[in-house]
DNA sequence: TGACACCTACTACAGATGTAGTAGGCTGGC
DNA sequence: GCCAGCCTACTACATCTGTAGTAGGTGTCA
């Protein structure tokens, strides 16, 4: 519900949180430090707001704050997925898949397990 | 060409842009009057705004400011794909084409039409 | 028992975004 | 010749985002 709408810096922390949690700002720091140079405190604010946002839980332990998701991974990215399907190609569509599949970063493996994919959901009932 | 970044609203914008140039702030807002209830005033700052960072390119005729695109569509929406695989999925991955393959709103025409794409792509050359 | 080192909460501030309002200019009809 | 209606340029302002800074609490080691 409700589709919290991540920013950039918001999804580069909650990347992190998804995959260390339950975690904390210094964790989060040190995992993104050389990515962006960010201050301490850059990482607490972007903390918080996912809080306010509902994107992340926060408990005291001791006097540290340690943070875990609250919205799965999943549904972050589908949620994103759509968004940019619906703005910019008029809903998930055959154009939007192409134009990935034709991106050069998939291999050649990639497209064979892509093709499985394809023929498994077909079998599997579907839909008109 | 330096990637413009679009915003929402400017999507919307862009979107009929590229469906009726060379257009009008006055086309470009009947056809979003319904959908967003804007102001002719918040199209002319859309637009003008488009202008500035490049997207647009704006010519006068007589009294009226005529709009066309600048940047393609193709290119706005490839960025765009890549900007998100980026940032929510670690670049372009199978996992991201997995969750596209699953919505729903993807007909099992479609789905037979990427799985031609597929094959015609990898039997063409192709990457490693 | 005080200096470090680390943590938290709160505040700040510029630029991007969403959404107009205002003022002033041209034009076609009466 | 003037008004209604449309157009443009400019300004406004609240939010959201990116990126900290500051002040004050605490645990620890000499």
């Amino acid at each position: 519900m409700s589709e919290a709408h991540l920013s950039d810096a918001e999804w580069k922390v909650m990347n992190v949180v998804w995959e260390t949690a339950p975690t904390d700002a210094r964790t989060v720091l040190e995992a993104l430090e050389d990515e962006t140079g960010w201050a301490y405190t850059t990482v607490k604010t972007m903390l918080q707001r996912l809080v306010d946002k509902g994107a992340l839980r926060v408990r005291k332990v001791g006097i540290k704050s340690v943070y875990r998701p609250r919205i799965e991974r999943d549904d972050a990215q589908r949620g994103a997925l759509r968004a940019l399907a619906d703005k910019a190609f008029g809903g998930v569509s055959k154009a939007m898949m192409h134009m990935l599949m034709s991106e050069e970063t998939l291999s050649k493996r990639d497209r064979a397990a892509l093709r499985r994919m394809l023929e498994a959901s077909d079998a599997d009932g579907g839909d008109a």
